[in-house]
DNA sequence: GAAGACCGGTTGTAGACTGCAAGTGGTTCT
DNA sequence: AGAACCACTTGCAGTCTACAACCGGTCTTC
């Protein structure tokens, strides 16, 4: 446990997320859904190996910040859920999405997510994070909020649908 | 080059960063100022390995997020200063350390930084990205802002006092 | 109610990466 | 001239990573 051997804030963080796969992980978790170990693995843009992942959710797990449970619609099931440290990495993850986007060479279609969560700001942040809580937590969320994971997931697909068919919006 | 596969701004970021060991030299580069290898070996309060560091410090050169100069103070030195996407990362930076400081078990004399950092929000890291640009890339600051650097490491000193002797200020 | 797909993993193996101690040739200080 | 200092490099043992194959149990489908 105590592996690196400083109380550093920016240390201590690189501890529990400084790998190559952790991150990735909550990031599919909050920004794709995936709450099942099947969709972590098989739809992951990176191509996790499956030994890892299962060793990378239960380090998460050890550390706090994800929590697993039986899926009660599926018995096999495993439903994995963030916890509130890490919902609480939202503007981190913008923060980092928007420096990548700027800096290196990114492809437009997984891009857009981190372009619309730097353009909505630290609002946006906080409606997503209430969002998370309510999907992960099972916290009600201030009523009357817009899903911003439907907002997300939209500007993906009106990107996707752009790449593929650039000419598309003037026919049908 | 073309290692991890996918064009996602987080995996991106997390291609370039996303070891135990880059971020932290960035950091004190950033924060402790320092800009050779010597002082980056034996005042890191982690302990890198100086094989390991020669290797990091070969790869952000080659990513573009440092570069190298011999100093012309001492022939045999070579002075590193990092580049204008590094310092881009102050608001990365200021946010985990930010999230660590809340989440993790850190000490109090290493988290003082990442609470007047935080304290300072957008406007003193944008200081604190000038103060790195007349440090690092030669431009000249705005006139008449205070050093950020300064006010961290007074913090930093003030928060080693009260640890090492916490009846002085009474006294003399 | 049997076949086959799906579930969250585990195992084996080869190769890459990490950490530590020691050493290198050259430079600067005294 | 001698000692300390400089930025690295080398050797080696241990750990971590990636890939493919393989589990036993569960769910769907016919």
């Amino acid at each position: 446990m105590d592996e690196g051997r400083s109380g550093c804030p920016i240390n201590l963080s690189l501890e529990v997320l400084g790998d190559r796969w952790s991150l990735l992980i909550i990031r599919d978790m909050m920004f794709g859904n995936r709450r099942h170990f099947r969709a972590l693995l098989t739809q992951s843009e990176e191509g996790i190996a499956s030994n890892i992942l299962a060793d990378r959710l239960q380090r998460l797990t050890q550390l706090g910040m994800i929590t697993s449970a039986p899926d009660p619609r599926h018995k096999q099931r495993v439903l994995l859920s963030l916890t509130e440290p890490a919902i609480q990495l939202v503007p981190v993850l913008a923060h980092l999405g928007a420096w990548g986007r700027r800096h290196l060479p990114v492809t437009p279609e997984l891009a857009i997510r981190a372009e619309v969560l730097e353009l909505g700001g630290p609002a946006l942040w906080e409606r997503f994070m209430d969002e998370l809580r309510e999907l992960h937590l099972g916290l009600a969320r201030p009523s009357g909020t817009p899903s911003v994971l439907a907002e997300l997931t939209a500007a993906y697909l009106a990107e996707v649908e752009k790449m593929s068919d650039p000419g598309r919006s003037l026919t049908s």
